[in-house]
RNA sequence: CGGGGCAUAGCGCAGUCCGGUUAGCGCACCUGGUUUGGGACCAGGGGGCCGCAGGUUCAAAUCCUGCUGCCCCGACCA
């Protein structure tokens, strides 16, 4: 049906990039790795940030800007930051035409060039907490990359706070999450699994992270957005002290927290079909567009007069467009909007003229139905709303039926190879164990879950003990 | 960084083995007309340093050497 797009089920990883190329939302750059945003692509971005910078604001955060560059000596103050980070990272050595006395990072996150300057600001509890939040692009050297999953730069935000007691850091960090959570589930339709990374997947230098994981149509995991509780080791890197109300120094505690470009990604391969991009209203910068169905030059004029009149009443409620281009038929027209993702498309012609309807159609489920040209605004808004919630519930469900519990190793390994999808498993808290479970099977342990309840049991992979299970899945 | 593939018009490709007219096709684009309820049709037209640099030859998209870039699959990662 749709020309262009290799199907879902024919090869996964080229349908993700056909869709994308098909909606015009990116572009390969030039530049290895990197990519170019394009309009279309950037308007989802756009809608994002206006969605979670008003939960950051609501919540007490404010936006500030600190420098791409960072001092080569500010990246090496905290140990296991600069060892995670370092080998990805690029450098700049020259300036101006001559060699830079001290080499500047890129930055791949700004905790440090952030931390440096907080040590200036803070003296006392009075100063905190600080709520800062940065809108930027980061630099991250990666060996392959995928079109908004994993791209050398890419857009993010990161909040960075300062607080007095290690309790309000921990709250931080937890009402972070929720908000990303909140934020997913009920603006991108994109239900996720919160939980706690395992030692070896959390953030370089923080005391532990937690993080939402979605499953995406080819039943893989995608870290969708982290926050990380870095107690005071940042702190304690770069001297942040505060006196307390009685009168004692203490290290600072801080929490970092983002979520990236790499959402539309997620967007993408939760809810998009073979037709190409399927928007969830609330994530779609335009969630109507008109089609005029015409077979002469007065025929366009009555209709396009009948749909100013129709659609006077719309402004304000919901952006909308109408496609009155005369050089393509209507079928073409359709298909633009399908590759597109736009939620609703609203048809008319002389047909429905006469009848005084419209023909409204579903990007979720394609289905079409006839309305009276009156009260369209209120069967459009519900429309919308049913959509957003129905693609919600369906990615839900999906979720369920591919997410299994498994006692068994052998039976787990032919499962994930077979079937792939979730898997909550016993295991015995080691490293060692959780890199050994990535050798055999190339699955990790995501997280592991909050509602994962007390429930003793023997680690799948070595028969010890386990206090609760832990989500496992092969991931992007 | 390992394995595989590709580089010819904006995109997708043929031509390369076996060197030889003006480098071709589909889509897209432009003009005109007929059309218009699921990707229209006809006619005309524009667009190429054949990835880059050397070499072989009377003659190179085609043969040889070197380089560069990109894509896919793995190891690392938001």
């Amino acid at each position: 049906m749709a020309k262009g797009i290799t199907k879902r089920s024919v090869d996964y990883s080229r349908w993700y990039t056909d869709v994308i190329a098909a909606a015009q939302l990116a572009d390969y750059s030039p530049v290895k790795g990197c990519m170019v945003i394009r309009p279309t692509g950037y308007a989802i971005w756009e809608k994002m940030q206006a969605a979670l910078d008003k939960l950051f604001k609501d919540t007490g955060h404010e936006n500030a800007y600190f420098p791409m560059f960072i001092p080569e000596h500010f990246m090496k103050k905290e140990a296991e930051h600069v060892e995670g980070f370092a080998p990805e990272c690029a450098v700049v050595t020259h300036g101006g035409g001559k060699e830079l006395e001290e080499p500047l990072f890129v930055r791949p996150t700004s905790e440090t060039i952030i931390w440096s300057m907080y040590k200036d600001w803070i003296q006392s509890y009075r100063d905190l907490p600080i709520l800062i939040n940065q809108w930027a692009n980061v630099v991250r050297w990666e060996m392959r990359t995928r079109l908004f999953l994993r791209t050398t730069e890419f857009l993010w935000q990161e909040g960075h706070t300062a607080h007095a007691t290690a309790e309000e850091a921990e709250a931080e960090t937890k009402q972070m999450l929720e908000i990303y959570r909140i934020f997913s589930e009920e603006y991108m339709a994109v239900p996720v699994i919160t939980g706690r990374k395992t030692e070896r997947e959390k953030f370089a230098g923080a005391l532990h992270t937690y993080c939402i994981e979605a499953m995406m149509q080819d039943t893989k995991a995608l870290q969708a957005g982290t926050s990380h509780n870095l107690g005071q080791n940042f702190a304690k890197a770069f001297d942040v002290t505060f006196q307390n109300e009685a009168g004692e120094l203490e290290s600072v505690w801080a929490t970092s927290w983002g979520v990236s470009t790499r959402l539309i990604g997620a967007l993408i391969m939760t809810h998009s079909d073979d037709n190409g991009l399927v928007l969830p209203p609330k994530m779609a910068a335009t969630p109507v567009v008109f089609v005029p169905i015409w077979a002469s030059n007065e025929e366009m004029n009555t209709v396009l007069k009948k749909i100013d009149e129709i659609t006077a009443d719309w402004k304000g409620k919901f952006n909308f467009k109408i496609d009155d281009r005369n050089n393509i038929r209507p079928g073409r027209k359709f298909n633009e909007w399908e590759k597109k993702g736009i939620p609703i498309r609203i048809e008319m012609g002389p047909r429905d003229m006469e009848t005084n309807e419209v023909v409204l159609v579903r990007r979720d489920t394609g289905e079409k139905i006839r309305l009276p040209q009156d009260n369209l605004v209120e069967r459009i808004l519900t429309t919308l709303e049913t959509m957003q919630n129905d693609m919600f519930n369906k990615a839900k469900e999906f979720r369920k039926h591919n997410t299994h519990i498994v006692d068994d190793y052998e039976e787990f390994k032919q499962r994930l190879d077979n079937e792939g999808g979730f898997y909550l498993i016993h295991w015995n808290g080691k490293t060692a164990t959780e890199e050994k479970l990535q050798e055999e099977t190339k699955a990790t342990i995501r997280c592991i879950p909050f509602d994962s309840p007390d429930e003793p049991g023997k680690c799948l992979i070595t028969g010890e003990p386990s206090e609760r299970r832990v989500l496992v899945a092969r991931a992007y």
